[in-house]
DNA sequence: CGGTCATGAAACATGTAAAGTTACATGAGG
DNA sequence: CCTCATGTAACTTTACATGTTTCATGACCG
Protein backbone atom coordinates (compact mmCIF):
# COMPACT_ATOMS: atom_id res chain seq x y z
CA UNK A 1 0.00 0.00 0.00
CA UNK A 2 1.44 3.01 -0.74
CA UNK A 3 -0.57 6.56 -1.06
CA UNK A 4 -4.56 7.52 -0.86
CA UNK A 5 -6.73 6.08 -3.63
CA UNK A 6 -10.03 6.04 -2.19
CA UNK A 7 -10.70 9.38 -4.36
CA UNK A 8 -9.55 7.06 -7.59
CA UNK A 9 -11.14 4.00 -6.59
CA UNK A 10 -14.44 5.64 -6.10
CA UNK A 11 -14.76 7.75 -9.25
CA UNK A 12 -14.24 4.74 -11.18
CA UNK A 13 -16.74 2.65 -9.61
CA UNK A 14 -19.12 5.30 -10.19
CA UNK A 15 -18.17 5.63 -14.05
CA UNK A 16 -18.75 1.73 -14.28
CA UNK A 17 -22.15 2.10 -11.95
CA UNK A 18 -23.22 4.76 -14.72
CA UNK A 19 -23.06 2.15 -17.63
CA UNK A 20 -25.11 -0.82 -16.26
CA UNK A 21 -28.43 -0.83 -15.70
CA UNK A 22 -30.07 -1.58 -12.69
CA UNK A 23 -28.32 -2.07 -9.07
CA UNK A 24 -25.13 -3.65 -8.91
CA UNK A 25 -23.69 -5.12 -5.41
CA UNK A 26 -20.09 -4.37 -3.97
CA UNK A 27 -18.92 -7.87 -5.01
CA UNK A 28 -19.30 -7.07 -8.19
CA UNK A 29 -17.79 -3.64 -7.84
CA UNK A 30 -15.06 -5.44 -6.08
CA UNK A 31 -14.23 -7.16 -8.54
CA UNK A 32 -14.23 -4.62 -11.21
CA UNK A 33 -11.54 -2.30 -8.74
CA UNK A 34 -9.77 -6.14 -7.97
CA UNK A 35 -10.35 -5.45 -4.29
CA UNK A 36 -12.72 -6.61 -1.34
CA UNK A 37 -16.26 -5.91 -1.09
CA UNK A 38 -15.97 -4.69 2.47
CA UNK A 39 -13.39 -1.44 0.89
CA UNK A 40 -16.40 -0.90 -1.66
CA UNK A 41 -19.10 -0.42 0.79
CA UNK A 42 -16.12 1.80 3.10
CA UNK A 43 -15.71 4.22 0.08
CA UNK A 44 -19.17 4.03 -0.78
CA UNK A 45 -20.60 4.84 2.66
CA UNK A 46 -19.94 8.96 2.36
CA UNK A 47 -21.31 9.08 -0.74
CA UNK A 48 -24.79 7.51 0.47
CA UNK A 49 -24.73 9.94 3.41
CA UNK A 50 -24.52 12.65 1.23
CA UNK A 51 -27.52 11.10 -1.22
CA UNK A 52 -25.01 10.86 -4.28
CA UNK A 53 -26.03 7.13 -4.20
CA UNK A 54 -28.74 4.96 -2.64
CA UNK A 55 -28.47 1.26 -1.44
CA UNK A 56 -30.43 -1.51 -1.03
CA UNK A 57 -30.33 -4.53 0.67
CA UNK A 58 -31.35 -8.13 -0.16
CA UNK A 59 -32.23 -9.88 -3.23
CA UNK A 60 -31.94 -7.74 -6.13
CA UNK A 61 -30.20 -5.33 -3.99
CA UNK A 62 -27.35 -3.63 -4.51
CA UNK A 63 -25.65 0.35 -5.07
CA UNK A 64 -27.70 2.89 -7.52
CA UNK A 65 -26.79 6.36 -8.52
CA UNK A 66 -29.04 8.92 -6.90
CA UNK A 67 -27.07 11.99 -8.51
CA UNK A 68 -26.99 14.51 -11.29
CA UNK A 69 -23.95 13.90 -12.80
CA UNK A 70 -23.84 16.88 -14.23
CA UNK A 71 -24.21 18.53 -10.80
CA UNK A 72 -21.56 16.78 -9.03
CA UNK A 73 -18.14 17.76 -9.01
CA UNK A 74 -14.61 15.71 -8.17
CA UNK A 75 -15.05 18.43 -4.90
CA UNK A 76 -18.07 16.99 -3.89
CA UNK A 77 -16.95 13.63 -4.03
CA UNK A 78 -13.91 14.16 -2.33
CA UNK A 79 -15.53 16.08 0.46
CA UNK A 80 -18.28 12.89 0.28
CA UNK A 81 -14.92 10.95 1.38
CA UNK A 82 -14.49 12.98 4.33
CA UNK A 83 -12.18 15.32 2.69
CA UNK A 84 -8.64 12.90 3.42
CA UNK A 85 -5.07 14.37 3.34
CA UNK A 86 -4.33 16.21 0.62
CA UNK A 87 -0.06 16.53 1.31
CA UNK A 88 2.36 13.79 1.91
CA UNK A 89 4.41 16.43 3.44
CA UNK A 90 3.85 18.73 6.78
CA UNK A 91 5.22 20.58 8.99
CA UNK A 92 7.29 18.97 12.65
CA UNK A 93 4.91 20.17 14.93
CA UNK A 94 2.32 22.15 14.36
CA UNK A 95 1.97 24.72 17.40
CA UNK A 96 6.36 24.90 17.97
CA UNK A 97 7.74 27.47 20.77
CA UNK A 98 11.14 27.71 18.68
CA UNK A 99 10.43 30.80 16.62
CA UNK A 100 12.81 29.65 13.83
CA UNK A 101 10.03 26.55 13.38
CA UNK A 102 7.04 29.32 13.34
CA UNK A 103 9.01 30.96 10.20
CA UNK A 104 9.27 27.70 8.63
CA UNK A 105 5.86 26.87 9.40
CA UNK A 106 4.15 29.91 8.55
CA UNK A 107 6.33 30.12 4.95
CA UNK A 108 5.01 26.02 4.32
CA UNK A 109 2.05 26.89 5.32
CA UNK A 110 1.39 29.59 3.02
CA UNK A 111 2.50 27.86 -0.01
CA UNK A 112 0.66 25.05 0.65
CA UNK A 113 -2.32 26.31 1.26
CA UNK A 114 -2.25 28.42 -1.84
CA UNK A 115 -1.84 24.90 -3.72
CA UNK A 116 -4.68 23.24 -1.97
CA UNK A 117 -6.87 26.02 -2.90
CA UNK A 118 -5.71 25.90 -6.73
CA UNK A 119 -6.93 22.26 -6.74
CA UNK A 120 -9.92 22.68 -4.67
CA UNK A 121 -11.07 24.78 -7.60
CA UNK A 122 -9.51 22.15 -10.02
CA UNK A 123 -11.55 19.15 -8.97
CA UNK A 124 -14.84 21.87 -8.42
CA UNK A 125 -14.29 22.70 -12.09
CA UNK A 126 -14.95 18.76 -13.17
CA UNK A 127 -18.27 16.69 -13.22
CA UNK A 128 -18.88 13.49 -13.01
CA UNK A 129 -20.35 14.18 -16.41
CA UNK A 130 -17.16 15.66 -17.54
CA UNK A 131 -15.52 12.07 -16.66
CA UNK A 132 -18.03 9.89 -18.17
CA UNK A 133 -17.57 12.24 -21.15
CA UNK A 134 -14.16 12.07 -21.95
CA UNK A 135 -14.65 7.87 -20.97
CA UNK A 136 -17.26 7.79 -24.05
CA UNK A 137 -14.63 9.97 -26.20
CA UNK A 138 -11.81 6.84 -25.16
CA UNK A 139 -14.16 4.59 -25.88
CA UNK A 140 -15.59 5.78 -29.55
CA UNK A 141 -11.49 6.56 -30.20
CA UNK A 142 -11.19 2.63 -29.95
CA UNK A 143 -14.06 1.90 -31.68
CA UNK A 144 -16.76 1.24 -28.85
CA UNK A 145 -15.36 -2.77 -29.24
CA UNK A 146 -14.58 -1.95 -25.66
CA UNK A 147 -16.01 -4.80 -22.63
CA UNK A 148 -16.59 -3.66 -19.88
CA UNK A 149 -17.25 -6.38 -18.12
CA UNK A 150 -13.71 -8.37 -19.20
CA UNK A 151 -11.65 -4.92 -19.21
CA UNK A 152 -10.43 -5.85 -15.43
CA UNK A 153 -9.85 -9.39 -15.49
CA UNK A 154 -6.49 -10.67 -15.08
CA UNK B 1 4.46 9.00 12.80
CA UNK B 2 2.28 11.16 10.22
CA UNK B 3 3.90 12.82 7.27
CA UNK B 4 6.82 13.47 5.67
CA UNK B 5 8.44 15.90 7.42
CA UNK B 6 11.69 16.15 5.70
CA UNK B 7 11.88 19.57 4.26
CA UNK B 8 10.16 21.33 7.70
CA UNK B 9 13.01 19.94 9.38
CA UNK B 10 16.06 20.55 7.33
CA UNK B 11 14.79 24.13 7.33
CA UNK B 12 14.53 24.55 10.62
CA UNK B 13 18.28 22.73 10.64
CA UNK B 14 19.80 25.54 8.54
CA UNK B 15 18.24 28.34 9.77
CA UNK B 16 19.35 27.35 13.34
CA UNK B 17 22.49 26.74 11.72
CA UNK B 18 22.53 30.22 10.35
CA UNK B 19 22.70 31.86 14.29
CA UNK B 20 25.62 29.91 15.18
CA UNK B 21 29.10 30.40 14.40
CA UNK B 22 31.42 27.47 13.54
CA UNK B 23 30.82 23.99 12.11
CA UNK B 24 27.65 22.33 14.12
CA UNK B 25 27.51 18.79 15.38
CA UNK B 26 25.02 16.37 14.21
CA UNK B 27 24.15 15.55 17.68
CA UNK B 28 23.38 19.47 18.55
CA UNK B 29 21.14 19.48 15.69
CA UNK B 30 19.98 16.76 16.47
CA UNK B 31 19.27 18.14 19.88
CA UNK B 32 17.49 21.25 18.32
CA UNK B 33 15.13 18.94 16.24
CA UNK B 34 14.57 16.38 18.91
CA UNK B 35 15.46 13.52 17.34
CA UNK B 36 18.56 11.46 16.33
CA UNK B 37 21.90 12.75 14.96
CA UNK B 38 21.68 10.05 12.47
CA UNK B 39 18.41 11.31 11.16
CA UNK B 40 19.73 14.75 10.71
CA UNK B 41 22.84 13.47 8.73
CA UNK B 42 20.26 11.45 6.14
CA UNK B 43 18.43 14.54 5.67
CA UNK B 44 21.68 16.52 5.42
CA UNK B 45 23.30 14.60 2.96
CA UNK B 46 21.46 15.53 -0.25
CA UNK B 47 22.34 19.32 0.85
CA UNK B 48 26.04 18.42 1.39
CA UNK B 49 26.19 16.88 -2.35
CA UNK B 50 24.65 19.51 -3.87
CA UNK B 51 27.20 22.23 -2.02
CA UNK B 52 24.47 23.80 0.06
CA UNK B 53 26.17 22.66 3.35
CA UNK B 54 30.07 21.34 3.94
CA UNK B 55 30.62 18.80 6.76
CA UNK B 56 34.08 17.91 8.22
CA UNK B 57 34.78 14.92 10.55
CA UNK B 58 36.72 15.19 13.61
CA UNK B 59 37.64 17.25 16.43
CA UNK B 60 35.91 20.77 15.78
CA UNK B 61 34.32 18.96 12.88
CA UNK B 62 30.72 19.36 12.00
CA UNK B 63 28.04 21.22 9.50
CA UNK B 64 28.38 24.06 7.98
CA UNK B 65 26.56 26.47 5.81
CA UNK B 66 28.55 26.61 2.67
CA UNK B 67 25.81 29.16 0.28
CA UNK B 68 24.35 32.16 -0.18
CA UNK B 69 20.95 32.33 1.90
CA UNK B 70 19.92 34.93 -0.76
CA UNK B 71 20.57 32.31 -3.98
CA UNK B 72 18.97 29.51 -2.76
CA UNK B 73 15.43 28.66 -2.93
CA UNK B 74 12.81 26.12 -0.80
CA UNK B 75 12.47 24.55 -4.27
CA UNK B 76 15.57 24.23 -4.36
CA UNK B 77 16.15 22.16 -0.51
CA UNK B 78 13.10 20.06 -2.06
CA UNK B 79 14.93 19.14 -4.77
CA UNK B 80 18.00 18.67 -2.31
CA UNK B 81 15.97 15.91 -0.61
CA UNK B 82 15.53 14.24 -3.64
CA UNK B 83 11.73 15.97 -4.56
CA UNK B 84 9.87 13.62 -2.12
CA UNK B 85 6.32 12.82 -3.13
CA UNK B 86 3.61 16.02 -2.72
CA UNK B 87 0.63 14.03 -2.65
CA UNK B 88 -0.83 11.62 -0.31
CA UNK B 89 -3.42 10.61 -2.67
CA UNK B 90 -3.00 9.15 -5.86
CA UNK B 91 -3.97 6.98 -8.58
CA UNK B 92 -5.07 3.30 -7.64
CA UNK B 93 -3.16 1.99 -10.84
CA UNK B 94 -0.54 4.12 -13.28
CA UNK B 95 -1.20 2.60 -16.37
CA UNK B 96 -4.28 0.77 -16.42
CA UNK B 97 -6.09 -1.32 -18.92
CA UNK B 98 -9.44 0.17 -18.19
CA UNK B 99 -10.66 3.14 -20.15
CA UNK B 100 -12.69 4.31 -16.97
CA UNK B 101 -9.96 4.52 -15.03
CA UNK B 102 -8.04 5.95 -18.17
CA UNK B 103 -10.21 9.21 -18.10
CA UNK B 104 -10.16 9.12 -13.81
CA UNK B 105 -6.38 9.43 -14.19
CA UNK B 106 -6.35 11.75 -16.36
CA UNK B 107 -9.06 14.05 -14.89
CA UNK B 108 -7.23 13.70 -11.49
CA UNK B 109 -3.52 13.84 -12.94
CA UNK B 110 -4.17 17.39 -14.86
CA UNK B 111 -5.33 18.90 -11.50
CA UNK B 112 -2.49 17.67 -9.26
CA UNK B 113 -0.17 18.54 -11.95
CA UNK B 114 -1.40 22.40 -11.82
CA UNK B 115 -1.76 22.22 -7.67
CA UNK B 116 2.05 20.89 -8.01
CA UNK B 117 3.58 23.72 -10.66
CA UNK B 118 1.60 26.42 -8.30
CA UNK B 119 3.22 24.43 -5.21
CA UNK B 120 6.81 24.70 -6.61
CA UNK B 121 6.81 28.07 -8.27
CA UNK B 122 5.90 29.20 -4.65
CA UNK B 123 8.16 27.39 -3.12
CA UNK B 124 10.67 28.71 -5.44
CA UNK B 125 10.04 32.42 -4.39
CA UNK B 126 11.18 31.90 -0.98
CA UNK B 127 14.45 31.82 -0.30
CA UNK B 128 16.37 30.98 2.84
CA UNK B 129 17.03 34.27 3.00
CA UNK B 130 13.37 35.11 3.21
CA UNK B 131 12.92 32.73 6.04
CA UNK B 132 15.53 34.03 8.13
CA UNK B 133 14.67 37.42 8.25
CA UNK B 134 10.80 36.13 8.97
CA UNK B 135 12.45 34.44 11.71
CA UNK B 136 14.36 38.08 12.64
CA UNK B 137 11.03 40.21 12.69
CA UNK B 138 9.68 37.47 14.64
CA UNK B 139 12.52 37.63 16.89
CA UNK B 140 12.33 41.57 17.45
CA UNK B 141 8.77 41.26 17.90
CA UNK B 142 9.54 39.64 20.94
CA UNK B 143 11.69 42.26 22.19
CA UNK B 144 14.83 39.76 21.14
CA UNK B 145 15.04 38.26 24.78
CA UNK B 146 14.91 34.70 22.90
CA UNK B 147 17.12 32.01 23.99
CA UNK B 148 17.77 29.94 20.85
CA UNK B 149 19.56 27.38 22.66
CA UNK B 150 17.19 26.10 25.62
CA UNK B 151 14.09 27.30 22.93
CA UNK B 152 13.89 23.40 22.29
CA UNK B 153 14.10 22.21 25.76
CA UNK B 154 11.30 20.06 27.17
C1' DC C 1 51.18 6.76 17.25
C1' DG C 2 46.94 5.92 20.00
C1' DG C 3 42.74 8.05 21.82
C1' DT C 4 38.79 10.64 20.98
C1' DC C 5 35.49 13.06 18.25
C1' DA C 6 32.98 13.57 14.27
C1' DT C 7 30.72 12.14 9.88
C1' DG C 8 29.11 8.11 6.48
C1' DA C 9 26.47 4.43 5.76
C1' DA C 10 24.27 0.02 6.28
C1' DA C 11 21.22 -2.81 8.86
C1' DC C 12 17.62 -3.31 11.87
C1' DA C 13 13.51 -1.75 14.90
C1' DT C 14 9.32 0.93 15.63
C1' DG C 15 5.02 3.46 14.85
C1' DT C 16 1.34 4.76 11.97
C1' DA C 17 -2.08 4.61 8.56
C1' DA C 18 -4.23 2.68 4.22
C1' DA C 19 -5.95 -1.22 2.54
C1' DG C 20 -7.31 -5.93 2.99
C1' DT C 21 -9.86 -9.52 5.62
C1' DT C 22 -12.97 -11.89 8.76
C1' DA C 23 -17.09 -12.17 11.26
C1' DC C 24 -21.49 -11.25 12.39
C1' DA C 25 -25.79 -8.36 12.65
C1' DT C 26 -29.67 -6.41 9.95
C1' DG C 27 -33.05 -6.21 6.58
C1' DA C 28 -35.24 -7.51 1.92
C1' DG C 29 -37.08 -10.81 -1.18
C1' DG C 30 -38.45 -15.24 -2.77
C1' DC D 1 -37.29 -19.37 6.79
C1' DC D 2 -33.60 -19.40 3.68
C1' DT D 3 -30.62 -16.78 0.84
C1' DC D 4 -28.67 -12.53 -0.64
C1' DA D 5 -26.95 -8.10 0.08
C1' DT D 6 -25.60 -4.19 2.85
C1' DG D 7 -23.65 -2.16 7.60
C1' DT D 8 -20.12 -2.26 10.77
C1' DA D 9 -16.72 -3.49 14.00
C1' DA D 10 -12.51 -5.79 14.85
C1' DC D 11 -8.47 -7.62 13.31
C1' DT D 12 -4.49 -8.44 9.91
C1' DT D 13 -1.33 -7.06 6.43
C1' DT D 14 1.68 -4.01 4.12
C1' DA D 15 4.28 0.15 3.15
C1' DC D 16 6.91 3.65 4.61
C1' DA D 17 8.85 7.51 7.42
C1' DT D 18 11.35 7.78 11.27
C1' DG D 19 14.19 6.08 15.05
C1' DT D 20 18.15 3.26 16.58
C1' DT D 21 22.26 0.45 16.64
C1' DT D 22 26.56 -0.55 14.83
C1' DC D 23 30.74 -0.17 12.68
C1' DA D 24 33.93 2.01 9.28
C1' DT D 25 36.55 6.19 8.08
C1' DG D 26 39.00 10.19 8.72
C1' DA D 27 40.60 14.40 11.53
C1' DC D 28 42.65 16.47 15.31
C1' DC D 29 45.01 16.37 19.73
C1' DG D 30 48.15 15.13 23.07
Amino acid sequence: MRRDSKLSGVLHVLLHMAEIEGPVTSEFLAGVMQTNPVVVRRIMAGLRDRGYVHSEKGHGGGWRIACDFEAVTLRDIYDALGAPEIFAMGNRSEAPGCLVEQAVNAAMDESFREAEALLMAQLGRVTLATLSADFHARLAARGGDFNLETAHAV
